[in-house]
DNA sequence: AATTTTTGTGTAAACGTTTTCAATCATCGA
DNA sequence: TCGATGATTGAAAACGTTTACACAAAAATT
């Protein structure tokens, strides 16, 4: 079948040892190096990861389990893990879950059986509250979603803050009446919604929320509802690009405009934000960051086992544009 | 260490031999798979995919190489190709070339390390010239560029095709001083190029071309430059998403709307160019159906290594939008 | 010159599976 | 009752590496 080091071996007329050696730039004369190295170019060997991972037992592997990575956070998050992988020498496996636990749950399974070094995770929270009955042998980092505290390390946006950011930034513009719209899957839809009330209630207003799927469609119906109602709030938050897309869409939609129609403020600094109507006022997740930063503790814990578990916060930033114009 | 298929064989009290077959519904009595089953379950066992394919000389793995996977055309693709492979019980790797041609080299070496089943693989022009130099020991399908004929089983829009929907639809509504924009990097860009200048021609008009770097910047910058020039075209035809994205900003900078400062239409039915201004006038990929048939084309080949090479065109869709809205 | 150390090399044993082959045992048809 | 058949099982040989160990030759130290 395909060429193996024995080949190479013989090909050069050394021991296969002398071979893997020269490979692993090991203890070789100068001359013998050169001779296997022609013979690795005569005959065209390429080595065999299983069985090098096989018997190294070491799979330079990381996996990578995010919802979807046509959601453009995680896109972002998953090109920074691989970049780092790739300065590391190691390789990345990617699943997507659809925010379906039994998905997580089969992918959990194959990242134990890929004996893979590490782990970067955006669970459910169904699968997060969870994760501990998992007796996973490689260390996890959480993104975007932390779980119960003390059991992995997590790299998560300042949640509350972003969404207290939001709020205030709407009440200085002279909004009061600011409707709540939250993903029901993650715990990160519950802290946004917990810093939304919160910064509604030091306002003096009545907080308003209502979780949905967190899904373009659910957005987009629930809004439509909302501006079809009696009384239709004056703004709109929402926790993510996908209810941001949705909310835009049934504006639009009821030939409205912003922020006349209602102000619509949200996470998620999608391209698009800034071209759509008088451009979206949104909290922009520093990306890149979270996806490098998870790859720092995955490698720092492998180094040191007993490293105390960490949570980094990092803090959105607020980007202020004209759906959120200081109401009339 | 980890646990082994001789541990559960010593505590089921059968052979290793035994438990493999129990693995795989070979022939074991009854009885005895309930044990193993019963052993795998107290031992807590997850097979070792890199032993398991080193032994059966199977990876299961097959390989997604793209330029970047944040191009919402391949993020799109990846999604089908990853379902495609799940039900197939078979894994993705994915690596992001950013159309380099020495990481598209280095990430071909490593698909044949990994002795990849097959692989799915959106080259640059310089690599589609080069990719029979590689002697690649397993089927490789090419997406959205396709090399010399004759050598590799691709799947491809048709270009051509698209480029002169674009250029019809203009010239019927009105407008004549049609620009070009199109990548240089991929043979995408040269055929979707050579459609528009086809096309122009065939009306009568002058087609005037540029091939600039596939990036937003290089397509703001230019259209910019078109706007502030002397004879300022009527419309311009970008060839995908980031050129569409650069060439929108610009109009925006320039304090222009669509379609009376310049008409726009380009490729790629991003989310966001239904929401830009008038919307955009796009062609819309089949991204779905691209995935899933380079992956079918895959399969075909492993079943049958003596099939003809086939080059499957799809038709792209064009969606009119007010971008291009009857020249007055 | 007689040692010790260093350097380079080969042999062979893992790593955790699958699979071939042979062996055992019960069942069955005559 | 007896050989034949079929169903289960185990022993052992791969798969392609890395690496511990041994050993020779060369270099360095007495």
């Amino acid at each position: 079948m395909s060429v193996s080091i024995k080949d190479v071996a013989r090909h050069a007329g050394v021991s296969v040892a002398t071979v893997s050696r020269t490979l692993s730039n090991g203890p070789v004369s100068g001359e013998t190096r050169l001779r296997v190295e022609e013979a690795i170019r005569a005959t065209g060997y390429r080595p065999n990861l299983s069985a090098r991972r096989l018997r190294s037992q070491h799979s330079q592997t990381i996996g990578l389990v995010v919802s979807d990575i046509r959601n453009p956070f995680f896109t972002a998050v998953s090109r920074a893990v691989e970049e780092a992988a790739y300065h590391a020498g190691m390789r990345v496996i990617l699943c997507n879950t659809d925010e379906n636990p039994d998905r997580e749950e089969l992918y959990l399974r194959l990242m134990q059986e890929e004996r893979v070094t590490g782990l970067i995770f955006a669970p459910t929270r169904t699968t997060c509250e969870a994760l501990h009955r998992f007796a996973l042998d490689f260390p996890v980092v959480l993104i975007d979603r932390s779980g119960p505290p003390g059991l992995h390390d997590a790299v998560v946006l300042d949640n509350a803050g972003a969404s207290t950011l939001l709020v205030d930034h709407l009440v200085a513009q002279g909004y009061r009446r600011i409707h709540g719209l939250f993903g029901n899957t993650s715990t990160t839809g519950v802290e946004r919604h917990d810093g939304y009330a919160a910064a509604m209630h030091r306002h003096g207003l009545t907080p308003e929320a209502t979780f949905i799927a967190p899904q373009a469609a659910a957005a987009e119906a629930h809004v439509t509802a909302l501006l079809e109602g009696t009384d239709r709030p004056e703004a709109v938050v929402v926790s993510n690009g996908q209810l941001l897309l949705g909310a835009t869409r049934a504006v639009r939609a009821a030939g409205l405009t912003m922020p006349d129609g209602l102000a619509v403020a949200g996470f998620d600094n999608e391209t698009w934000t800034e071209l759509v109507g008088p451009g979206l006022t949104v909290i922009e997740q520093p990306v890149q960051e979270i996806g490098a930063t998870a790859m720092a503790l995955l490698f720092e814990r492998l180094e040191r086992d007993d490293l105390p578990v960490r949570k980094i916060v990092l803090s959105g930033r607020c980007v202020i544009r004209g759906s959120t114009a200081a109401r009339s």
